[in-house]
RNA sequence: UGGGCUGUAGCCAAGCGGUAAGGCACCAGACUUUGACUCUGGCAUGCGCUAGUUCGAAUCUAGCCAGCCCAG
């Protein structure tokens, strides 16, 4: 008999909430799982516990609190932490999701004796008779769709991960779901900041919780003239325009970093624009390893439009990215994903342009 | 001290007699894994100062002040 025993991570949101009740209403036997990760994030507060198992009560499943508190710190927290240190930009979603919940969580959901692990991601998983494998693909969510930050898990994880949500076409649509079912997280606000800095101030964040700080010096252009002053690197991203304070004839843009010299160097935004990219840390879902150059679509940001590009892999951990045309504030420490069609072929870390 | 030039918002800058363009920066909102990008909106009753000419002046005139350049 088919194992349709399945373990959800549930945040207390709309998503996941309405994705345990889809299960359910599919014929699994479903568990709720709430991680406690971080201590006053938003991820992490009592009413994250409470409303988690108040959804769970009422479509009637068992729910469970995992502390992994340390593992978060260790791979999530210190590794935002790091990136900042050496002027790259993380995504500590990928890294969570990576470790924790399509890794410890799987774990935990073996030891239940479950087959699959779900989330409630923007995103599907099926079985591809073209590539006779398991594959993550796109949802139908277009600008909401989550398979970018879902690139880094396991590979033989793919055919044991649901996605309940990856027909919807939008929010509303599993709002109206969770009222119908008088689930009462229905109305509760999306969350969108970093869930372990709930007030969005990452530089007080950092400041707070490490080694680093602040430390002036210049803001200079690409040709070496001082336009400014910066209040510390790790406070500036590639592609920032915003809060540099400098004016000058026309928008100045980050352009990168002299870290010798602790400047940050600006540019105009033509200058931002880059044909190719390395990429480390890959992590390839659709093949075993890329044999000859191929096209696919990249995106080198959440919320970037994928672009046509050449990937060749130089070895076991580096492909090299040939972009059809430039794109724009490709940024070291963010991830690429690749696709061919709406498959997530793989993807790696940035590391330099 | 003579000669020349300049003085418009935090910065750059149009306007050159008809009732203050624009860009940058900044602020607010939308969007958002990013105080990122992008988008939308806001931002000089006043043009170095003081008089005058005019129906009307940032625009013309006089004096003054400040800065820059050249000469000494």
């Amino acid at each position: 008999m088919e194992n349709k025993k399945v373990l959800i991570g549930m945040s207390g949101g709309v998503d996941s909430s309405v994705s345990a009740l889809l299960l359910k209403e599919q014929g699994y036997e479903v568990i709720g799982a709430t991680m406690e990760l971080c201590a006053g994030g938003t991820c992490c507060n009592i009413n994250t516990y409470l409303d988690a198992k108040n959804v769970c009560k009422s479509i009637g499943i068992e729910h469970f609190i995992f502390n992994y508190k340390d593992e978060f710190k260790k791979h999530v927290i210190d590794d935002f932490i790091n990136c900042y240190a050496n002027c790259l930009t993380p995504n500590p979603c990928i890294e969570c999701n990576k470790y924790l919940k399509f890794g410890f969580m799987w774990d935990k959901a073996k030891e239940l004796g479950c087959n699959y692990i779900a989330t409630g991601h923007y995103a599907r998983t099926e079985y591809s008779e073209k590539y006779g494998r398991w594959v993550l693909k796109k949802s139908s969510a277009g600008k909401k769709d989550q398979s970018y930050v879902l690139w880094n898990l396991p590979k033989d994880l793919v055919e044991h991960v649901l996605f309940p949500l990856a027909d919807f076409e939008n929010k509303e649509q599993i709002r109206e779901i969770a009222r119908e079912h008088n689930l009462k997280v229905a109305s509760k606000p999306d969350s969108q900041d970093i869930c372990f800095i709930p007030d969005g101030n990452y530089k007080k964040y950092l400041e707070n919780n490490s080694d680093i700080e602040p430390k002036e010096g210049n803001i200079v252009t690409s040709k070496g003239e001082i336009v400014g002053k910066h209040t510390g690197l790790y406070n500036y991203t590639i592609g920032q325009r915003k809060g540099l304070g400098v004016s000058y004839k026309v928008p100045l843009f980050v352009i990168g970093f002299n870290v010798l010299k602790n400047e940050v160097i600006v540019g105009e935004e033509k200058e931002l624009y880059t044909k190719e990219a390395i990429v480390k840390d890959i992590n390839l879902l659709l093949f075993d390893k890329i044999e000859n150059e191929i096209d696919v679509e990249v995106k080198t940001r959440y919320s970037a439009n994928a672009a046509k590009a050449k990937i060749i892999q130089l070895d076991d951990d580096t492909i090299k990215i040939i972009f059809d045309e430039p794109q724009r504030a490709v940024t070291p420490g963010q991830s690429a994903v690749f696709y061919i069609d709406d498959i997530v072929v793989g993807g790696g870390k940035i590391v330099k342009q």
